[in-house]
DNA sequence: GCACGGCCTTGACTCAGATCAACCGGATTC
DNA sequence: GAATCCGGTTGATCTGAGTCAAGGCCGTGC
């Protein structure tokens, strides 16, 4: 599993810099020049891998910083009026958590990593300094708040509009699309997140989530074995989900 | 109706600028300097009152400005796979619409007045330079970009979590605490959407939006009479909606 | 090795909200 | 002023997903 080049070589390795991160392409560098890029590395701090289910920031801690999600995974939770936790995000390698931060200068959710994973900090401060400075980096962090925007205006969509089958397919499919952004592979891989997470996120309940995976199972639609997915069959997934190709 | 100061007179008045602008204290101008204001005035593009029905920009329009309400309604919505409209937001006076689209260059919803409006055009790119250089006109688009993904996890909250009473009463005590905010009463005021438009913003039927405002009305927790909102008890709502007051 | 707890699955039953259908009232048209 | 349309309301029925309950499958600790 190990990778060729040495400074790329472990996703977890703190000691990687921005300029030789295999993330570089689609996280925050995208779209700085290099010399911009030396600039933005110098504010992120890398931090030691953390391990599974350990807080990143909690919902009304004073927001200070964002984070780049590097290897592993994260999960985006707020606790409801009622006591429940809602789900509101699945964060994997180059995605950026803690947005919803800026508005008040409180984090409006908590961020958990959902297996060991490795995250860098960005003091915001620094990136408004830097921002003024560089338009590249100041339009592509407008720009990663705006997608933001799309997303959710995504998902209010899928929840208000889709069935139990739509909602599972599509997640099935996001996180399929995700993979193959980083080069894996498209059809398989584990699912870092339980049954309730994925059932949180998608509005439903833990057993209706169950039920749809056997089912999408029996369709052969994907290999499941627990959380390892395998035989993803994304065309068909997309039929079900009602998903253009 | 009419107010005293002249400058202020009436809403739709293209003549106002942001400075003498009675919404200063909860649009764009909010934070800034009053010399800063004047800048921001300078892109600010003011147009004659927009009929009702009429779009202010299209779902893959190329992305160009960002619009502030300044009288009237707006709605945002998209159309879903399956060829449905999804309305995904109800914009008011010193409201901004128009933010998804920095990301991908277009906008990814469709803005329509659903009455007589008045709408501010702030040109993008001026935002952008003009940011470069007011430190507090960057924070502040910051903030507005992040408050948007807050509400929009709210929204997705509500969706995944509520039923449909809490859903009704939620979209009331918002409407009513967004009419106080401007001054005007919490407890009277006019629908300015359609009853499908309700419904489609809180993934309901239009059948079940009218069941349970009826309902409302029968226990006496509002008056209604079509489009017309009387005697709203913010209180019993927020208890049906499961609010903390 | 076995007991415990967490997570997941499956089955039987229930119910909130969707669907289908009819009707009402105001606005618009001819 | 009859005819049509559109938005809204109300009633009867249906159904997808929730609820409740039971059981299976680990991994962990003693």
């Amino acid at each position: 599993m190990r990778r060729a080049e040495a400074p790329k070589a472990c996703p977890h390795n703190p000691a990687v810099s921005c300029n030789n991160c295999r993330l570089s392409g689609i996280c925050l560098p995208l779209a700085l020049e290099s010399d911009e890029i030396v600039k933005l590395d110098n504010i992120v701090q890398r931090g030691r891998p953390l391990p599974k289910s350990r807080h990143i920031f909690r919902e009304g801690d004073t927001f200070t910083s964002v984070f780049a999600v590097r290897s592993g995974a994260v999960k985006t939770y707020s606790i409801t009026d009622a006591g429940e936790e809602q789900v509101t995000g699945f964060y994997f390698p180059g995605e950026v958590v803690g947005l919803d931060g800026i508005g008040q200068n409180r984090y409006a959710s908590s961020a958990v990593s959902l297996e060991v994973s490795a995250i860098c900090e960005i003091p915001f401060s620094q990136i408004e300094d830097l921002s003024g400075q560089l338009p590249n980096l100041q339009r592509h962090f407008f720009k990663l708040l705006s997608s933001e925007i799309v997303d959710d205006q995504r998902h209010i969509t899928l929840l208000s509009k889709n069935t139990a089958d739509e909602r599972v397919a599509s997640l099935l499919v996001s996180i399929s699309a995700r993979q193959a952004r980083r080069q894996l592979s498209a059809s398989a891989f584990r699912l870092p997140m339980s049954r309730a997470d994925i059932a949180s996120f998608l509005g439903l309940t833990v057993e209706t989530v169950s039920r749809v995976l056997s089912r999408f199972a029996k369709q052969d639609l994907v290999r499941i074995d627990n959380k390892e997915i395998s035989d993803l069959d994304v065309e068909g997934l997309k039929a079900v989900a009602n998903l253009q190709s």
